[in-house]
DNA sequence: AGCATTTTTGACCAATCAGTCAAAAATTGA
DNA sequence: TCAATTTTTGACTGATTGGTCAAAAATGCT
């Protein structure tokens, strides 16, 4: 279980032509599937049988969409991963801080409650130290991160917001906003609720953009 | 693996007397391991023969001490769930807001360094939905929240403090102060590293206090 | 020393599960 | 219609692994 190098690489390409309508139908269920089960169980735990099940098909015909227990795995993940950069790419130095983070906050936020699955998949690969994809996030993620990470020194110099640690700031930022998606049900239980509500993820969306926007100095204190 | 009720009541117990030194090592040394490995490896992809490898006994053997993976995994479980509750007991009506929770965050960072695989075992469990432990959560986590809940809006009634839902705050602080454990390896990554140093968490627990104790007002805007 | 109790382990079993394969069924294209 | 291609699956296999058991080894006690 140390799976690196090009991704792309490993999926099984055996088709030459576009993909059938067969194919894509099947594919996109496949990894629906897998996504839940993934999330829901771990790499190890989660059960072919029943990926194939959710997705309505055999397991030797899941096997003939995708080689390997892995290669779905890593898929998964792929997808995960670009969707989950989508709005940092769009923090651009012409923003207003105040601005580009109540966005970025409430985007993730609103991510974290429409897509659970596909972050526990991303926060389950984390924790046991992203072994999957590792390499592929040093080279898709560092730089991005430095990148930002240098708008914000710069809006730092120009006194628009006070002196953070960027990278401290985005971490801060991923946890507070991405624990409603991984530990939902322990929000919930303090809660004393069965599943959070929508109310409940805007209040968090109100909360951490309050506390960040105030508590670095983007907007003056209330 | 949808355990619950009563832990104590599922462990084995076999024993008339008090343990005996040989129990007391063995058993400790067991729990060690555990700890890693199902921080590692989650806990279907934990190995009862890897975890008695780094204690130091045969598998067998550590069947004798914990009667299943699931007991053996509860009780790793427990331990880490009671040390991760100290810090917050310390809250009191009495305190110095900025006081209190800047004590509370410094002390979750360290133990977020100190105690990774705690942690993260802990993380792992919560992701997957809190299937063992999550009953034992509700009557121990539940009450206590809401008693300090309760004195954060006191404290925010006397004006110490913005008006911020409490129960968020602390979801806040957890998944703030916890990222660093969980998800160290990105952290990592981020930051070009192969892992975070002590200067690392320090910086961290720095920014959190920052942001947290300017962002919700405890103390004035500098 | 010698007996009782605790501790330790090799050998084994049964269940689970990723992945294979050959053949059947469905689809496509002329 | 009918042959070529793609899709689907039942039946297997081999590896892994949680857990058992009986017997051996170590320890404690008098």
């Amino acid at each position: 279980m140390e799976g690196q190098e090009l991704i792309r690489a490993q999926i099984s390409k055996r088709r030459q032509g576009p993909p059938t309508r067969i194919q894509r139908i099947n594919e996109a269920r496949i990894l629906e599937a897998a996504e839940e089960i993934f999330a829901l169980n771990g790499y190890s735990g989660a059960v072919l049988e029943r990926i194939a099940e959710r997705a309505g098909i055999s397991k030797p015909n899941l096997l003939y969409y995708f080689k390997s227990k892995k290669i779905l795995y890593q898929e998964v993940l792929e997808h995960t991963v670009e969707t989950w950069l989508v709005p940092l790419e769009e923090i651009e130095e012409s923003d207003e801080p105040a601005e580009a983070f109540e966005r970025y906050i409430r985007i993730k936020v609103e991510y974290s409650r429409t897509h659970p699955f596909a972050s526990k998949v991303w926060a389950n690969e984390l924790i046991h130290g992203a072994p999957h994809i590792g390499r592929y996030l040093k080279r898709r993620l560092q730089p991005l991160i430095d990148e930002k990470a240098r708008i914000i020194e710069h809006w730092i110099k120009q006194g628009k917001m006070d002196p953070i640690d960027p990278y401290h700031l985005f971490f801060i930022i991923w946890a507070a906003t991405q624990t409603y998606a991984d530990f939902g049900e322990q929000a919930a239980i303090v809660k004393g609720k069965k599943q959070l509500t929508k109310a409940d993820f805007d209040t968090a969306a109100d909360t951490i953009t309050a506390i960040v926007l105030k508590g670095t100095g983007m907007v003056g204190a209330g």
